[in-house]
RNA sequence: GGGCGCGUAGCUCAAUGGUAGAGCAGUGGCCUUUUAAGCCAUUGGUUCAGGGUUCGAGCCCCUGCGCGCUCACCA
């Protein structure tokens, strides 16, 4: 491995200690408080009057070193706070004193003993006489100095090249507390996601991410290959057909929060493996999820934000329940002028497009024309939480057509910010109906080969044991964390974001 | 995949086609309550890579690589 000056440097610091008989990584560590609680404990005793000095020993990584000849101050971080420490030559001696100012560089762990006190400014301290080595760093963290304003960390000239941010995702966390809290609120967003459904009696299962059929979605997937058993396998790109098979076998209420792969584009909402949460429920329909959604996000928000209301993009959203509910054809009316229902072809409906000046991809299926109406014309416009329902059947393969009114189904979508969040629909339980679905889906992406929603004969089976009435629902929760974070791109939610390789 | 933009010291950033700089970090020194400590001194560069134009290229041109934005793609 090469290593620049500053490196070198280091190495050589540790050298050194080495030869000193001090090991730079000893095998142990040693601590009474977490950085956290010796602040609590600290201001804690500090209320009892003549109270004994609070003794204990700290650990952390070095972010802050203030040598002043004679004295010193350092700040160092661990999971839980930022604590100081002061050095001084008449408690640790002269020895210990160069070793200090020889061997310690930021971002280096330390171990350290004392007592707790305030210093002149009011600050919490630990007056250390004793410390030690726990692990030297090599490598300078990309980072200079940081402050504390009103409580906040500020690091001053961090690292800000979003590629290497990415990355060296390690040193981004390292260096930028606002990015750790944005991993600590996705955490907190998939815990309150499994508790409303936990509390609603929804068991959380695992189902296969290797697949040997792929579907429940239309997208490419990502192959790969089974060697003993010479078998292509498909990573999955929804849970959904196998979800649905837990319902007939019993189970009336589940959910999956996991990956989801797709061979697709990259951009500021798409990455290759996204976070997926899909629930399905039996004897619901696709009004009673709608309820449950928006109490499910609201829900959410209340735990991870403490608030109903929550900042993206300059606009301010408000997920309290019942969102707005807007039928989809009426909408597109309302934005495009479009009556969809009038154009009940592709041809018919691309000449409504064409007359209108609207772009679209011709000799496109009538389904992935609405579809495009929509992202193009409806969708932006959709700030506040919105559910558009009643989906065409050519684009909803899964969902149950609308009573008395075979073009449409009883699908709905749910958008924020301009964004679709979720789906989900009164899903479709004749297996005869369902066989003839995947027909027509096999015919109408025949073009588009790798799209095409493949024939499951196994899923036809199980649906044809008896699969009661429900609803389903998915959703991306990368985006909800975006959303919840005030975060632009999908990069900044996930903690390894895809990038391509470098050439060594 | 197309279009536009970016790539300079460890980090953040400067530099009309004319000697590559600053702050922080680092190194040496002074400094016993500092907090982006301060003061003095100082090291550090294949300017993403490769070609070209030019007396001379960080800067202009071409190719490649990577990233960003955007379009396409995307239930």
């Amino acid at each position: 491995m090469e290593r620049n000056d500053l490196e070198k440097i280091r190495l050589e610091k540790i050298e050194s200690m080495r030869a000193a008989g001090i090991e730079p990584y000893p095998t142990t560590a040693d601590y009474t408080h977490r950085n956290q609680e010796a602040i609590q404990a600290f201001e804690a005793a500090e209320q009892i009057v003549g109270s004994e000095p609070l003794q204990a020993t700290l650990v952390g990584r070095i972010r802050a070193m203030r040598p002043m000849g004679k004295i010193a101050f350092a700040h160092i971080e661990d999971g839980t706070a930022r604590i100081q420490l002061f050095f001084r030559i008449n408690d640790i001696g002269e020895a210990l004193m160069s070793r200090l100012k020889e061997d310690y560089d930021l971002g280096d762990y330390i171990e350290a003993s004392g007592h707790l006190f305030r210093t002149k400014t009011g600050e919490i301290s630990l007056h250390v006489n004793s410390f030690r080595m726990l692990a030297k760093a090599v490598t300078p963290l990309p980072a200079a100095k940081d402050e504390e304003v009103d409580g906040k960390i500020v690091r001053h000239a961090t690292l800000n090249d979003p590629e290497m941010r990415y990355r060296q995702r390690y040193a981004d966390l390292a260096v930028n507390p606002e990015v750790r809290e944005i991993f600590k609120i996705r955490t907190k967003t998939i815990r309150a996601l499994q508790q409303f459904l936990d509390e609603r009696d929804f068991i959380e299962v695992e189902t296969p991410i290797l697949q040997p059929i792929y579907g429940g979605a239309a997208a490419r997937p990502f192959v790969t290959f089974h060697n003993q058993l010479k078998q292509e396998l498909y990573l999955r790109i929804s849970f959904e057909l196998y979800l649905k098979r837990l319902i007939v076998g019993g189970f009336d209420r589940v959910y999956e929060i996991g990956r989801d792969f797709r061979n697709e584009g990259v951009s500021f909402k798409h990455n290759p493996e996204f976070t997926q949460i899909e629930f399905y429920m039996a004897y619901a329909n696709y009004h009673s999820i709608m309820e449950l959604t928006e109490n499910m996000v609201a829900y959410v928000c209340d735990q991870v934000l403490g608030s109903r209301t929550l900042q993206f993009r300059g606009n301010t959203l408000d997920v309290t329940p019942p969102w707005r509910r807007m039928e989809l054809r009426q909408g597109l009316i309302e934005s495009t002028g479009i009556d969809i229902n009038e154009h009940l072809t592709g041809e018919s409906l691309e000449a409504a497009m064409k007359a209108k000046g609207y772009a679209f991809k011709p000799t496109s299926p009538r389904g992935k024309l609405i579809d495009s109406l929509i992202g193009d014309y409806l969708e932006p416009s959709l700030i506040q939480p919105t559910f558009l329902y009643d989906y065409p059947r050519d684009i909803s393969p899964l969902a149950k057509s609308k009573p008395g009114d075979p073009t449409m189904t009883e699908r709905f979508e749910g958008f924020m910010a301009g964004m679709e969040l979720c789906n989900a629909f009164t899903e479709l339980n004749d297996p005869l109906d369902q066989e003839q679905r995947f027909l027509e889906m096999g015919r109408d992406y025949e073009s588009d080969d790798e799209e095409r929603h493949p024939m499951d004969e196994d899923y036809l089976r199980a649906m044809s044991y008896g699969m009661p009435p429900m609803g389903g629902f998915g959703m991306g929760v990368d985006r909800l964390v975006m959303l919840l974070t005030n975060q632009q791109t999908i990069r900044e939610v996930l903690l390894f974001p895809h990038l391509r390789k470098l050439e060594e």
